[in-house]
DNA sequence: ACAGAAACTTGATAATTATCAAGGAGACCC
DNA sequence: GGGTCTCCTTGATAATTATCAAGTTTCTGT
């Protein structure tokens, strides 16, 4: 498999340490696909048989439980998806699908678990990784359990319009349904959400979101790093 | 450092693969403490020091943020915290206090880091465990996103009882005002929930809970692999 | 450009969950 | 043994969030 992507995937920080004949091995077998939108990579319950980087288009991590259905995650461009299960060779805990027209790395579990045992770097940086995604799990659960709905959102905001260059307006990133789903409540409140905002200058078209008084929307939001900051 | 529990410690899946000479360089400087019942060990935001073990007692992990408090996971022998602030060299994301007098082995921060660096063996172990604990917490979030209050608890009863051993009736292992904040609710409404559950067979005397249905229980409660089995 | 579909919004209402206030049960201490 | 304290429970009420049922807008494909 050879492409253009192949640069960008090897400078994520996952594979940017390994020997060049760890990466050539793990890109052997794996292969670069195509999805349109809305179709269905994994289901959860199923065997891990692949590690997935998403490098170009969107894919919305969600899960399923009694009829009920919510979205867990969106990763965008350059990132991985489902680590943890393909390291323990267990089953999916989250199913994921296409938010869009999407360019996916498929890489068989096998393989990864194969050079995780061989390459030593790459399994130095398969912990920071996944330690990586432990903490964003613990600031979504924080985030869900410390805050009401309204806040939720002003604070994604915050974090999206950052994201994008504080430009004071920002685009988003997936449709409302999406990010109802991701905050945890139901689109009807969302949009109320929305005009709950607009006295702090949230201003709402379409997928465009200004942000006029972002003083007071942080006053509101109250922002905290442990929960809103990608770094820490 | 030397004690009867470092047997129990070493044998413990994070530390059971590793050389003599690793396992002895990180118990160096280690040192096993005994804390009174609601101490904060450690507190959000501050750099981690120390990666904490409980081998005996029992630990909650609770996060703060805009005045309000929630309790993220409860922490019981024998089982390690903050795995992943320490070997990111970051800050905790949560808080860790004693629900009662616990006797917890702490291994500094850099002492950990230093050994995963030699110990290849030590950093694969890590992997298992930091993928361990990341599939915890999305089975947490899984839990209170998909569920409604009573549903939690059903499963949590259902789940203690099971590692209780299932003979018809299970003890609290922590106050209820705890596993209410647990669940994502007050303290009232647990007891609502509690009352809710009378129905299904579900009879509670203080901290000890009889299930005398739990056929009725289950259909109710919904148990889900994915979110309830702690191995999967 | 237009029809049809999908996504979003709004209003009315219901369900769930939280808050406030008070009472009761049990633990602990002198 | 009585008092005090904490935890838990219950009732009344309020706030939050979800559901249902239209509308309205936006997008898509022809």
């Amino acid at each position: 498999m050879r492409s253009s992507d192949l640069p960008q995937v090897r400078s994520l920080s996952l594979f940017d340490d390994m020997d060049d004949s760890s990466f050539d091995a793990l890109m052997q077998t794996a292969y670069l696909q195509v999805f349109p939108a809305q179709l269905e990579l994994i289901t959860e319950g199923d065997p891990a048989d692949f590690l997935y980087i998403v490098t170009e288009g969107c894919v919305e991590l969600f899960a399923r439980s009694n009829g009920r259905e919510s979205t867990m995650a969106m990763v965008r461009p350059v990132g991985t998806f489902i680590l943890a299960a393909v390291l323990k060779d267990a089953v999916y805990l989250m199913s994921a699908r296409t938010a869009q027209r999407s360019k996916v790395l498929l890489i068989p579990s096998e393989n990864v678990r194969d050079i995780f045992q061989k390459d030593e770097q790459f399994a130095r940086s398969i912990v920071v990784e996944l330690a990586n995604c432990y903490r964003s799990v613990v600031k979504e659960h924080k985030d869900l359990k410390l805050r009401s709905a309204v806040e939720r959102l002003a604070n994604r905001l915050i974090r999206m319009h950052k994201q994008q260059g504080e430009s004071g307006t920002l685009t988003l990133p997936f449709d409302k349904r999406t990010l109802a789903s991701l905050l945890g409540m139901t689109p009807e409140n969302l949009s109320r959400a929305f005009n709950t905002l607009r006295p702090y200058g949230v201003d709402v078209d379409g997928m465009t979101i200004g942000l006029n008084d972002i003083k007071s929307l942080e006053t509101l939001a109250k922002p905290n790093v442990l929960i809103d900051d990608q770094l820490t």
